[in-house]
DNA sequence: TATTTGACCAAGA
DNA sequence: ATCTTGGCCAAAT
């Protein structure tokens, strides 16, 4: 019987935000919220980092107020990932953006 | 073990 | 509207 490894936080960010489907988005405090946490840092830290590249979907993850955030390879990057999903993006900031927000 | 670091957040001026 | 300040908490060094 293998022996339950305890996924550390960053393993449970990636987790959940896999979940996020194509064409919406979360925030840095809705997934630390989810986690019982208000490390709302350590998530952009843990993205910015990234060790699952292509498995989670860190483009995603847009600051709480609706504003793009950062980006390890560029914020332009970023946005130009999240217009080809489908998200609208104008002046850095997501358009209508509590509409585009993914809710559980 | 202690200190520093952040892709953040909310409130104040 | 922008800019500054303080707080927040796990990970990395």
């Amino acid at each position: 019987m293998a022996i339950p490894k305890k996924q550390s936080f960053n393993e449970r960010c990636y987790a959940l935000l896999r979940k996020v489907p194509k064409g919406k988005v979360t925030t840095y405090k809705a997934l630390a919220e989810a986690l019982g946490t208000r490390a709302y840092r350590a998530v952009g830290q843990a993205m910015n980092r990234n060790p699952y590249a292509p498995k989670v979907p860190c483009h995603r993850v847009v600051s709480a107020d609706g504003s793009i955030g950062g980006f390890a390879h560029g914020t332009k990057r970023k946005i130009e990932m999240l217009k080809r999903e489908g998200v609208e993006v104008k002046n850095n900031k997501i358009v209508d953006f509590k509409n585009v927000v993914f809710r559980g």
